[in-house]
DNA sequence: GCGGAACGGAACGAAGTATTCCGCTCCGAT
DNA sequence: ATCGGAGCGGAATACTTCGTTCCGTTCCGC
């Protein structure tokens, strides 16, 4: 079914927005519509005729990586070693970069029923594989360290994308070994609100 | 020796300028000037009349955190114990915050002479601390890596500064932990240019 | 050929902000 | 007392930077 001369362009004018979207908000979250449009190679009339605002995009952008995220904790969840599974999910999510999106374009939009929704959805999926993996990790750590700890590894930025991926994969590693020693951790955990700053209002 | 007066003033507000800037850039490196003034509860006018422009302000600001991460340095260094050293050090730098400004300031203005002989001296000093806790570490672990997990630990950032400190060292711990098992990591380690690229000119 | 869907990108207007400028205040010396 | 000027505050200036709109053009499908 293929889609000649126009219409095949605007198809793929949507997929190439949002691949351009990506890369120029994750570099700069504050980068000016236009640089995704030139980025696309596309007018930004083109741009504009599929998201009514910025704001539009920046939301599309940020659910798509939310429901990447779920896609990852599933995915993850079907890998019956317990410990398997929680670092697959962990690494699947750090290279997926999901969490780039959300550190850095969270406040910028206001977010919809759905994500919220989704959001939730997301957080009950990681505290089961986190759950699973509880008996292989060190007794104080909470589900709310290990969105911390993904924080981290979005951290890990170069301008070559895929050096990227290597060395947050070698920082999750380490992350990850530190994990499952015995210790204890020096203060309390993050509470959940604590780490939702970032959306309050204002 | 006090100072009256108008003179008393003047001094106040010299730290006063750089502890707000230091607080707001650390928040937002965009922040304008005025924000500074405004913290500092200093008019604009007393700002310009003690740094030229804003990338002076920076610029001293980031050499100011480049002093401090020395001067953490030299202090673990007196650690009789290898190990202790090591750690003293990077939480010495994880709370006073100095990744934070270096990350993102970087680019923000062109170095001085002076700070390119400090940051070599810096590198060198936290070398000379890896190199004594060599035995401690995982084998494949350099010095380039310990850049990158001081940067992940400045990713931790909440609204309240406090707390930020606490969690951090919490992070910091799990990096630690996981610094001294055994297994091989993946990748290679981190080269130096790569670490540097947010210097580079434009 | 025609109509309209889709495009590209110039132009517009609202913000935001680095820097300048100037009138005012207060200290210290004469 | 008075005067000079160091230092201050913050309004005004002069741009720059975007988000968004608009319109002439292109290209299909009929």
């Amino acid at each position: 079914m293929r889609r000649p001369g126009r219409g095949e362009q605007a198809v793929r004018n949507n997929e190439a927005i949002l691949v351009a979207a990506r890369e120029i908000f994750l570099a700069d979250p504050r980068a000016p519509v236009a640089a995704v449009a030139e980025r696309a190679k596309v007018g930004i009339g083109a741009l504009y005729r599929r998201y009514p605002g910025k704001e539009d995009l920046l939301r599309t952008l940020c659910h798509d990586g939310l429901k990447t995220f779920i896609a990852e904790a599933e995915q993850a969840a079907l890998e019956p070693d317990d410990w398997t599974a929680f670092a697959t999910f962990l690494r699947g999510v750090v290279q997926a970069d999901v969490h780039s999106l959300t550190v850095h374009l969270a406040g910028t939009f206001t977010p919809t029923e759905q994500m919220n929704a989704d959001a939730e959805l997301a957080a009950d999926l990681a505290a089961g594989l986190i759950e699973r993996a509880r008996p292989h990790l060190r007794a104080d750590i909470e589900a709310a360290d290990i969105t911390l700890l993904l924080e981290m590894c979005a951290a890990v930025r170069l301008p070559d994308a895929a050096r990227t991926g290597e060395l947050r994969d070698r920082c999750l590693t380490v992350l990850l070994d530190g994990l499952r020693t015995a210790g204890p951790l020096p203060g309390p955990p993050p509470r959940v609100l604590e780490l939702n700053w970032r959306w309050l209002s204002t």
